[in-house]
RNA sequence: GCCCAGAUAGCUCAGUUGGCAGAGCACAUCCUUGGUAAGGAUGAGGUCGCCGGUUCAAAUCCGGUUCUGGGCUCCA
């Protein structure tokens, strides 16, 4: 059953429909659902869809709707039905989705003037009650969402019981716009992407690197208070590594091409070697190494084509895709008894992945970026209270920058599936203690079985900014795979060795995307403690320059990021950059100011605060930057 | 990767049927010495993303390519 709202939606799609095929009568229609936000309708149409013709349809839509068309409903057989949707030649897709409504449900079509439609329902009582719409863009859609079909034009709308609700949408998202984490990005100077480092390779510039270097330090303080150790692992490592991992090649597609050893190269090139061949051989491993993974996982985990002579194998590196193969060799390095675990390294730590060229965004999607990684390595008995430290550390944080609006999703594992390792009753308990430390949040929280990696359960973060969009950030994961694989092991209290579990935790992701949405939740008026420049130093006139100039020498002695607006532009002027650059304190100096060591204060947050001894205003700044206080941030709209 | 649309000064954008490259803001210099969101004048700044083609002549037309945007697919 449709709600009111979708159901608007839903009508709007069939009358974009309608006009469509008043235009373009060979247009072959696939599905038109309602969606979060407005509408679609899939079309399958040789003529290229342009933005004019977005307007005659939108203009086509209105007549529809001047039409006045009661929707009526009838209900058919799947014979008869067949035979409707042939004899308005829309047997393409229409006879595939017919076939989908699983026998015995019924089957009905709805019609409104013309047109005519396979559809479940339910709609609104006429074409009329459609007001308030807008055709937004035109996109590319695989039939079925699958890219091995044919890609249909998508034309997105979005449809309102009211024009005003409509008008609120549109301005909505022009001020989404408006703080959209690139623009402001550019704006504030915060980061850049240049074409010749590379597509989704973030450049932190040094307004970006002070909010970045921040956060990380606040990161590390409370990792400090929790035990943890921080570590820094190169950017590289053998393939190898990875093939004792796992990630290669099973994850080849989603990573950069290794880096091939000269001396190998040569060879290789010197065999006149096929690309085909080539690949297989990167994909090889040893005799050796296939018999310790396989005696390691208790099964043929590495099947017997894979394995090469020596010689055939190249050599070689590739960036790091993740950090666990690095942190592990570092647990690995020494004896470990029980009475060390758990063990907690953490590193913001840099990794790459190939993503799809089409799919990069800004610092939200990105090719390079930074994990605040860490992996615990600690006794089953010690999972469910490391995953408790790992979750009130994110409360912590999200706390502190005023994202208190999250949920958690705790991702099972599919009861009818096969393909996890580990034992049962280590996964129950796994999951058992997800569950419990979810819970323990206080927020809201949903199960998702199936959901789970193959090593093991794990618990998603999803935060909620204040504009209501939702991002899911970081990551906690239990893992049993990778113990094994790296045959760790520890001493326990028998004296006997015992496999550690591994927890890997990345609660919000990466800098890289944590920073984006954090540009985006606070429009860029970041709380002081954040902001690249605390306090802007503003002479009235050329007269107070040198008393500015004292100030801003006492300010940065004092640790305060400040600067002194020594433009040749009036008192207006100035408030006016310093407004625009998004400054918190904005600090008025005149002659007045000047005889009294004072300073006349204008914040981001309040407006002018009035006049205040410098002595008073700079342990208040402090106290505000110790104490990570939100109360400088503008109070969002 | 796929579909569609873009790319002109640091930013936002204009540029007609192919005929000398433009505006506002920002920047620099000078005048002005000021009291809480834009004082005035002058000036500098461009291989029109890149490569090739058509043409007497290309920012403009055609082909290719790189990057960006909106989607789709994907995201260990």
């Amino acid at each position: 059953m449709m709600t009111p709202l979708e159901e608007l939606r839903h009508s709007a799609s069939h009358i974009l429909a309608t006009a469509v095929l008043r235009i373009f009568p060979d247009a072959k229609l696939d599905i038109g659902p309602p969606t979060d936000t407005g509408f679609y309708y899939d079309i399958d149409l040789d003529h290229k869809l342009t933005a004019e013709d977005l307007a005659r349809i939108e203009a086509e839509m209105k007549k529809v709707v001047d039409e006045n068309q009661p929707f009526l409903r009838s209900e058919v057989s799947r014979d008869e039905a067949a035979e409707i949707v042939k004899s308005r030649g829309q047997e393409r897709y229409k006879l595939g989705r017919l076939a989908d409504i699983p026998e015995g449900e019924k089957i009905s079509f709805y019609k409104n003037g013309e047109f005519m439609d396979l559809c479940a329902g339910t709609h609104v009582r006429y074409t009329s009650k459609v007001k308030a719409f807008k055709l937004l863009s035109i996109a590319g859609a695989y039939h079925r969402g699958d890219e091995k079909n044919k890609q249909l034009q998508r034309i997105y709308g979005t449809a309102f019981p009211s024009r005003d609700e409509l008008a609120k949408y549109l301005e909505q998202m022009e001020q989404a716009k408006q703080r959209d984490h690139r623009k402001l990005g550019r704006d504030l100077k915060l980061f850049v992407i240049d074409e010749d480092v590379g597509q989704g390779l973030i450049l932190w510039t040094p307004n970006g690197s002070i909010i970045r270097q921040e956060l990380q330090n606040f990161i590390s303080e409370e990792l400090r208070k929790q035990g943890y150790s921080q570590v820094f692992t190169p950017h590289i490592g053998k393939l190898e590594l990875y093939k004792i991992s796992g990630h290669f090649p099973y994850y080849k597609e989603s990573q950069f091409t290794p880096v091939v050893e000269n001396e190998s190269l040569a060879r290789i090139l010197g065999e006149g070697c096929s690309c085909a061949e080539m690949v297989v051989r990167l994909d090889a491993v040893s005799s050796r190494l296939a018999a310790q993974i396989n005696e390691r996982t208790g099964r043929e985990t590495i099947t017997p084509d894979r394995v090469r002579p020596d010689d055939q194998l190249i050599e070689g590196f590739m960036l790091k895709p993740m950090n666990c193969p690095h942190h592990i060799k570092i647990y690995a390095s020494q004896p470990r008894s029980y009475r060390d675990l758990p063990v907690r390294l953490a590193e913001f730590g840099t990794v790459y992945r190939w993503e799809q060229s089409g799919e990069l965004n800004g610092m939200t999607r990105v090719r390079g970026f930074t994990q605040d990684d860490a992996h615990l390595f600690c006794t089953e008995d010690q999972v469910a209270q490391e995953l408790l430290g790992c979750l009130s550390l994110v409360k912590i944080i999200l706390t502190t920058l005023g994202m208190s609006d999250y949920r958690v999703r705790v991702g099972l594992r599919d009861p009818d599936s096969k393909k996890y390792t580990g034992q049962k009753e280590n996964w129950d308990k796994a999951e058992e203690a997800c569950r419990q430390a979810a819970r323990t949040l206080g927020v809201p929280f949903a199960e998702e079985p199936g959901e789970a990696a193959f090593y093991g359960p794990k618990i998603d973060f999803v935060i909620k900014d204040v504009i209501g969009r939702e991002w899911q950030l970081g990551t906690v994961q239990v893992d049993y795979n990778l113990p094994i694989r790296f045959d760790l092991t520890y001493s326990g209290a028998d004296n006997q060795p015992h496999r550690p579990v591994m927890i890997h935790r990345a609660p919000f992701g990466s800098m890289e995307r944590f920073c984006g949405v954090l540009i985006e939740h606070f429009a860029g008026d970041f709380p002081v403690w954040l902001s690249p420049e605390q306090v802007r130093l503003v002479p009235v006139s050329e007269k107070t320059l040198d008393y500015s100039r004292e100030l801003l020498a006492r300010l940065r002695e004092a640790g305060v990021r400040a600067s002194v607006d020594e433009h040749n532009d009036k008192l207006g002027a100035k408030i006016r950059r310093a407004e625009i650059e998004k400054v918190p304190y904005t600090l008025v100096l005149g002659g007045k100011e000047a005889e009294a060591k004072s300073v006349s204060i204008r914040s981001r947050a309040k407006g002018d605060e009035g006049v205040m001894p410098f002595d008073q205003f700079l342990p208040r700044i402090q106290e505000e930057i110790r104490l990570r206080s939100l109360s400088g941030k503008k109070t969002p709209a």
